[in-house]
DNA sequence: GCGTGCATACTCGGATATAAGCTGTCCGAGTAGAGGGGG
DNA sequence: CCCCCTCTACTCGGACAGCTTATATCCGAGTATGCACGC
């Protein structure tokens, strides 16, 4: 299992963005994390397409959040930038191979997969208690502003 | 986030191992469930290196359980195959970039770090949380001993 | 009849190709803003 | 002095390579079994 570098950079961003007053451009993120430019426009870009940010075009457009920073989960933030697909996808091998169970004894999903199931809502459910906003608590605010002012 | 299907698969071989009362060679595991021999086999080389299963050697050699079924947990099928390594990996970009923050105010982890690792945990205790055993009893124990038996 | 040695067939184990997905990059389409000209 | 037009520079957006990782495979090293032979 392995999660992609792309949810750490879109999570700061977020925090970042909950800061900020105007539309913060895509590069202008990018530097203020030391990141790459084009590749963290891409995940921006699947920020927007989830609800989660406000693309705002024009000259000194750039990114915005769509709702108070108390009202987007981690969850979201992360599911938009990984999909939705649940990390753990069952291929039903209890209906191959020699021990094949009859299809009429897999009317419920195998147990593996209920049991991955399970744990993956606990993941989402840990994920979800929390928000872009408790998360910026965490950070020097002052700091973010003041970069963000000075831009 | 994705899960190797090789998760799946090692999973359901410790079912069926759980079953047998002699070695199961991996050739056969791999005909029970209907996939790849040698990419199991691979699997079931790092469930060995982690101390689930016991490779025995020479004819009618295979793999064995190295516990009861009910003392493996699924956390530790999951963690042999996948690797220790946590899903999350802080990159420390908060140290980067133009609002870097300086050195002495990171000596704890990083907020965004700290809650995914909450999540994983919460993950992993949900893993931890149901032994081999226990899957074992939502299958059809008995056909899998007729087979493991014919074989 | 019993112990020993050997041949055999079977097992695991690591080193090796292929495919998919994440990482990183580029250039084009579209738009809000600023400035200049006219009324 | 105010309004309109144009021009510009800046923004996002999707299409295009490079590289690490998961997937799948092959062949070689090692060993317990079974049998044949000798005692």
């Amino acid at each position: 299992m392995k999660l992609s570098a792309g949810v750490e950079w879109a999570v700061h961003c977020c925090v970042v963005l909950s800061q900020a007053q105007q539309p913060v451009p895509a590069a202008r993120l990018a530097d203020l994390h030391g990141v790459s430019r084009t590749y963290l426009a891409k995940h921006l870009q699947a920020l927007a397409r989830a609800g989660i940010v406000r693309p705002v075009e024009g000259r000194d457009g750039g990114y915005a959040l769509t709702r108070p920073a108390g009202e987007i989960t981690v969850l979201e933030v992360v599911e938009a930038v990984e999909g939705p697909d649940p990390a753990f996808r069952c291929t039903e091998i209890r209906q191959q191979g020699e021990l094949a169970a009859p299809p009429e004894a897999c009317t419920r999903p195998c147990g593996v997969a209920r049991v991955m199931a399970a744990a993956e809502q606990a993941w989402r459910r840990s994920l979800a208690g929390t928000s872009v906003a408790d998360l910026a608590s965490s950070f020097d605010t002052t700091a973010m502003r003041e970069q963000l002012g000075a831009g």
